[in-house]
DNA sequence: TTTCCACTGCCGACTAATCGGCAGACTGCC
DNA sequence: GGCAGTCTGCCGATTAGTCGGCAGTGGAAA
């Protein structure tokens, strides 16, 4: 099931296979990916759960796309109605590879083309692209690198040192024992896509390091970033239950170690004890609430600044200094943007604005906030 | 717990006690919310949860907001910090009675105080008022009137005749029995407030027949109203299980039967059956898939006139023709505004504007789409 | 070191949406 | 029948936000 970038570390447990390769983590420069892509349009690496007989159908895509730049949105579209209508699981992987592209047109596009296929279900595989656009921002896994991304890798649930309180895996050891059993431990690098949204929900990942983003796309290619899910969450929980597909698409934001388990197995988890079904419960309703929020926060409140200064306190979490506050390792404008819902360039005016205010002050890399309370008066 | 259109009818089965007076549906004129207004300052008629003494201590607001035009927004807001400085019920009420009032703009100011209100779980009680801003819209109650609001009143959930395939109550006899116990029905008129955003959750309604509007108002008092809940489905589950604050404020749209089932009970029968856990988890993630589609709808399509399209499109369902569809019982300019979080002025001006090219045409109370796929093409 | 590229920052033009107000039509109540 | 109140429909004024483009900068790769 889980593709990575080609093939640096290919790692699942849960019966099937082991495979380990370099364990080092290598920046691609964009000009790879056209490799990349035509290798996808192959056969994908080792996708575990994905059906073999679908493997062995993929066949190459006729040549195209074999630039780095932006490919033509008409093939793109080609590729997709090839693939609704035939289901050649070829013209998926095209899309799939777009999808994860550099070129944020592209990208756009072929998010918004899948987001939109009936069929998705049939690939169900998660792929792993090495995260193109933004090479330097990653500034967490590259540090403390013992093991694979720095990662500890963890191969038994029942004694997981991750777990804390309120993660979505604190059961009982019972419970926990079967957890262990019917489910799939992996770890990915940064940039993988975990699940793309529409697409028919194989199961559920419990988040068990790293960060994952959750965003949406819109036809046109708008990105929005809704949540980024810490670790001890479920991703997927909702469609795995619903099996209404899933409502996000997910992509790892810094190296991950994740454990997924089936849709079946899930359900027949949540029938078998109902402690399942209680923090399955307890981990949608939380979801739940702070999406009402977001919805709250992005249609109500009538200004981007507003938004954005929302944006802005809730990355100084930790620090309640009223005084000055510093955001290290901030977003760029364009991230930013995609999370309060407005283009780039709004983002950078009121920015700047903010600035000329001395609301806030540039320092590096890092932001500082001058005035707290200024920014919360603001953020209405 | 239920305080309804002012003992026209209490209605609740479980246990305590069954008051019925007459079961005649009046339209209110909207001069006689002063009165009403102040008997609720005084002590609100049989609010049957609420603790006994908490309604003792309810006294009599100084005289103010005595006539049916606005209301002092100062007012309302000494109303919020005396009511969040010390508790005092009667302030409470004095909000409460401003957010169901006539004049849309203390409506608004009253909620948006209340959903900030951090004691809100206080009260806890839920007030009915008799939806003074529209009383010739209700076209469904009036018409079938056997019983009390032309519904028929269910007193035993085992052999409930409501109840359908997909229902959240739709139970094995057994769970449906311990259900039945701890659960108390009861009956609404249209414009009963179930719940206001932000408010401690004491328990989650499941909606027997009717229809409630689930909305969301911000601090400037622009209400967006999310979602309308049909029967079958579980109002307030979310908070319930994760005890965060109800994420909506619930009102009835029409003459509503619910079933009342207290925080603790829900737990507990989820402990029991992992059916319940089940049948929560399902309702919780159809929810949360419609969330995060109207999340996707309001925020990423640029245009108010692509969401006001899909409005109207969502309002044909059922007649799936191509040709010419009609949509009985329209929403007001205002309501539909809400709906797509737009203004009234944008959605009057786009209707002309639909109108003038000919997509559309309004005959009478009715409204018909003339060209449907050029209104899906606009829904983009 | 050089080159390249993503990110920043800024500009003017343009558009969609809101605001605020006003008049006419309709409905339900007295 | 008269009156109130709501709903509709429209106007101009204003503003927030997007679009598209362009130049400068700094860091990473070659």
């Amino acid at each position: 099931m889980l593709v990575t970038e080609r093939c640096q570390l290919v790692r699942t447990s849960g019966g099937d296979r082991v495979i380990e390769i370099a364990p080092k983590v290598r920046r691609w420069h964009s000009t790879d990916l056209p490799i990349l892509t035509s290798g996808w349009g192959t056969s994908p690496p080792s996708p575990l759960p994905v059906t073999a007989a679908e493997l062995r159908r993929g066949e190459r895509r006729p040549a195209c796309a074999a630039n780095p730049q932006e490919i033509d949105p008409l093939y793109l579209f080609a590729c997709f109605v090839e693939w609704e209508q035939s289901e050649d699981p070829g013209a998926g992987w095209e899309l799939v590879a777009a999808a994860q592209g550099a070129v944020g047109n592209s990208r756009a596009h072929a998010r918004a083309l899948l987001s939109n296929s009936h069929h998705l279900g049939g690939i169900g595989a998660v792929a792993a692209s090495p995260a193109p656009a933004k090479p330097k921002r990653n500034l967490e896994g590259d540090s403390e690198m013992k093991t694979p991304y720095g990662l500890n890798i963890v191969e038994d649930c029942t004694n997981c040192p991750l777990s804390r309180p309120g993660f979505f895996c604190d059961f009982p050891p019972p419970i926990l024992q079967a957890l262990n059993q019917l489910s799939h431990k992996s770890t990915l690098p940064a940039g993988a896509v975990l699940f793309v949204e529409g697409q028919a929900p194989r199961g559920m990942f419990v988040l068990c390091s790293g960060r994952v983003n959750l965003s949406t796309t819109s036809r046109e290619g708008k990105i929005l970033i809704l949540k980024t899910a810490e670790a001890g969450e479920a991703l997927g929980l909702s469609a795995a239950i619903s099996g209404l597909g899933y409502e996000t698409t997910a992509e790892t934001a810094t190296p991950c170690q994740l454990n997924f388990v089936d849709r079946k197995h899930l359900l027949e988890l949540m029938q078998a004890h109902s402690e399942v079904g209680m923090h399955a419960s307890q981990a949608l309703s939380r979801d739940f609430h702070s999406a009402y929020r977001d919805i709250h926060d992005l249609v109500l409140t009538r200004s981007s600044a507003g938004k954005l200064a929302k944006l802005l306190l809730s990355q100084t979490q930790g620090e309640l200094s009223a005084g000055e506050v510093r955001i290290h390792s901030l977003m760029t404008h364009e991230e930013m943007a995609q999370r309060i819902g407005a283009s780039r360039e709004t983002v950078t005016r009121l920015l700047s604005n903010l600035r000329r205010r001395r609301l806030i002050h540039l320092d590096g890399p890092s932001l500082v906030i001058h005035d707290r309370t200024a920014l919360e008066a603001l953020a209405v």
